[in-house]
DNA sequence: TTTTTTGCAAAAGGTTTGCAACACG
DNA sequence: CGTGTTGCAAACCTTTTGCAAAAAA
């Protein structure tokens, strides 16, 4: 269970003023461990009446410092999610579907590549998804 | 050295009509090898005078016959090149520049992650970019 | 009160669509 | 000649920007 003043605490380490939509967009993300977009808040926070335009900009912002890491989905918009345990996504094809994974071998793969490239000798990050068919999608 | 008529056997062998537009486009990504999009090929065929839109709709109909494939490079179009060997990429996030890389595990990744998953049981496709700065905008 | 933050309207940027003219085979 | 392809204009969709009003500290 994810308590007010937590989400108040990351808003403040991070230099955030505290502000009722600032929370709002931080609780869609601690009840939803899957990424999300910033349509998906903007409908959850329907009642709140929270302008798709400040969402964008506290995806932006929450990004910027931290608190949320980009996915890449590959699909039409951009995807977020708390930036919290290292781990990567299977995303369905089909339907969308999206689990995670704590799978990966990066450093070791990092160490190799490094050693063949002439042009790179730092490697800040990385993406890594899989993408196929659900289980349910499969027998469709 | 790539010549017209293989560049017309690719558009006959995936049932395209063989149209300049086509050729010039194929011709385009047989030089340039890295990642390229609509917008490039668009500068490069300035004297040609080809539609910005024609080369979208191109580009779209080749990557689903298999001819190209989409390079997810975190930019903000949408990125192609040809599809022949399977690699993968490190982008320099300070100047964009992009190097291919063969290295890739993703196999012996993909049965570690299937055996723990519930909801998937077949990978299609992956995704695996490498992003970095590169040894010019380290110094920098 | 001072500085951020938010909302609104409008713009931007990449990409898609509809339709008529054109050209490949 | 018939169907697939192209150009043009306009639409679309996500995201960004400018500016004034509102709210946090």
């Amino acid at each position: 269970m994810v308590h007010n003043h937590d989400l108040e605490n990351i808003l403040k380490i991070n230099g955030f003023k505290i502000t009722p939509t600032r929370l709002a967009i931080l609780k869609v993300f601690s009840h939803d461990c899957e990424p999300i977009n910033a349509e998906f808040i903007f409908k959850k926070l329907k009642k709140e009446k929270v302008n798709i335009v400040t969402i964008y900009r506290t995806l932006t912002s929450f990004e910027n410092v931290g608190i949320l890491k980009h996915v890449d989905l590959q699909k039409d918009s951009a995807y977020y999610e708390l930036s919290g345990h290292h781990h990567h996504h299977i995303i369905c094809t089909d339907c969308g579907m999206v689990e995670g994974f704590e799978v990966c071998d990066i450093d070791n793969l990092t160490d190799k590549v490094l050693k063949n490239s002439n042009k790179f000798n730092i490697i800040t990050k990385h993406s890594l998804e899989l993408f196929g068919l659900c289980k349910k999608c499969v027998i469709k």
